[in-house]
RNA sequence: GGCGACGUGGCCGAGUGGUUUAGGCAGGGGCCUGCAAAGCCCCGUACCCGGGUUCGAAUCCCGGCGUCGCCUCCA
């Protein structure tokens, strides 16, 4: 049974399905208008991961991510850049699924645009209007949030304080500084859509409502996102479908920020880093160690210093596929009872990942199977070796992270100065045999001594 | 002003009332090796400060200090 922290009840839960056997998951997905920052990168891979583990726990999993492609900073970004908002999305869009597959984040099951749901945010707006819980200005409908119970509970707050604390700058038509915009009625030159309550464009409260009940139904299993979109994002969704006496997401979670020399990491304090930037540099799995060494909810520092630690660390993963001969596992893994694991640590894994995610304690145990499959190998016993192997493949697997023991790809001129100082160690000339090592080193190979001989890697 | 998070050994980063304890990286010693590398074994000082509860607290409570965040767009 999965227990899963619920911004709601502000407490650890356990994660109840709709339907047996069955989760559905919406994360709040990209505005796309910029590359992808670290930020992203995060939520995806911590959503990937928990996505991941119940699909290894045997559910069907339906994972539904949207795309925002109409926004005031696509508009703004069109207008700066003289193209249409439509060339700005495609180029973003393509740039955001290359991150997400270096990353090996699964693709959601359904993406859906903004503006593909545009025709059912209007019906939504209309029915919130009927119900008097929304009201027009002269730039656009607004949802009186005034008249939503509960408004607050996900920012914990009620609505006085909310309302105390409000930096929101003075809106005469608006009822209260904290009601927000359902659809902001078109400037000249925007892209603009019809509507009762005239032309205009979807509200970025509004869609994730739309199209989460839309294709998840009521009463989904669970909303998450970045920490940021608890309040104000998620409570406005929230507050929408409760004005519309509509069951939402059963539960939230949401997932700690990425910091940057102590501060968090923001497009505002323009202190960002593009994911994009990170994966030219480095393997696109340590990202991932990164996210699962800590804990979802807790900050993560990511600075080439850690990122450097956690490729350090893939290495060790890797080098148990490099010495044994394992069975690497199907993504995505799915526990199977019919292979040779460790049961003892499946158990265990188990346990962590169902305690709130504990990816860090998870990941230690998969290095200490690790050790202990060299352990096994070092005594020769192939058998308990191969299976402790196949075990931390399994583990590390469930979260995504793939073991590489493949060899390297290697040149004909590696090939001949491994041959060459393979044929020296076997003469005994050992002065020539660490020559070529040399060589080979200053070429960017690791050399290792095997059984087998001269082996190169990276 | 309101609400919240956090402060752990060289670094990153778990943990939680009590035997030995995360784990990774880095460092030291040993085994292995022609020498290495990889691997295995062993090792180091930790728990912001001050009180309190307790037989016993890094772990619970109170106070303080410090850092960060949300209440505006933000993953």
């Amino acid at each position: 049974m999965l227990l899963l922290h619920d911004t709601l009840a502000g407490e650890v839960t356990e994660f109840t399905l709709r339907d047996p056997g069955k989760a559905s998951m919406y994360i709040c997905g990209p505005t796309v208008y910029d590359l992808p920052h670290l930020g992203h990168g995060r939520f995806t891979l911590v959503f990937d991961v928990l996505r991941r583990y119940l699909i290894f726990s045997g559910l069907d999993v339906t994972y539904v991510s949207n795309i925002t492609d109409i926004d005031d900073k696509i508009i703004a970004r069109a207008a700066a850049e003289a193209r249409s908002e439509s060339a700005v999305c495609e180029e973003y869009e393509a740039r955001w699924w290359e991150a997400m597959d270096q990353l090996g984040v699964m693709r959601p099951d359904k993406t859906p645009h903004a503006t593909d749901f545009v025709d059912e945010m209007v019906t939504m707006i209309n029915e919130l209007m009927a119900r008097g819980v929304a009201y027009q200005t002269s730039d656009g409908v607004y949802l009186d949030v005034s008249q939503v119970e509960g408004y607050g509970a996900l920012a914990g707050q009620p609505l006085e304080s909310l309302k105390a604390g409000a930096r929101i700058e003075e809106h005469e038509e608006k009822r209260s500084p904290l009601d927000f915009a359902l659809w902001k009625a078109a400037k000249p030159g925007e892209p603009r859509w019809p509507a009762p309550f005239g032309e205009g464009r979807p509200g970025w409260h509004t869609e994730c409502v739309v199209m989460s009940l839309d294709l998840l139904g009521e009463g989904f299993d669970l909303h998450g996102g970045g920490l940021d979109l608890k309040f104000p994002h998620h409570e406005n969704e929230r507050a929408q479908a409760v004005a519309l006496g509509r069951p939402f997401a059963a539960h939230w979670a949401h997932n700690g920020w990425v910091m940057v020399e102590g501060e968090k990491m923001s497009k505002s304090l323009g202190n960002f880093t593009s994911l994009t930037d990170l994966l030219e540099k480095s393997d696109g799995r340590a990202y991932r160690l990164l996210v699962l060494r800590s804990h979802y909810r807790a900050p993560i520092e990511v600075t080439p210093d850690t990122i450097d630690d956690a490729e350090r660390g893939l290495d060790r993963l890797d080098g148990i596929a490099r010495r044994l001969p394992l069975k690497a596992p199907t993504f995505p893994v799915v526990l199977s009872t019919n292979d040779a694991y460790d049961a003892e640590s499946v158990a265990r894994f188990v346990e962590l990942m169902d305690n709130d995610l504990q990816t860090p304690q998870a990941l230690a145990l998969v290095f200490d199977v690790i050790t202990r499959a060299h352990s096994a190998a070092d005594a020769n016993d192939e058998g308990a070796a191969t299976m402790l192997g196949n075990t931390a493949l399994l583990l590390a697997g469930a979260m995504g992270l793939e073991a590489r023991g493949e060899a390297a790809v290697v040149d004909a001129l590696t090939q001949s100065l491994v041959a060459e100082r393979d044929a020296a160690r076997e003469a005994k000339d050992f002065a020539r045999a660490d020559a070529l090592r040399d060589e080979l080193t200053a070429l960017g190979w690791v050399v290792e001594d095997t059984a087998a001989g001269t082996a190169v890697r990276r």
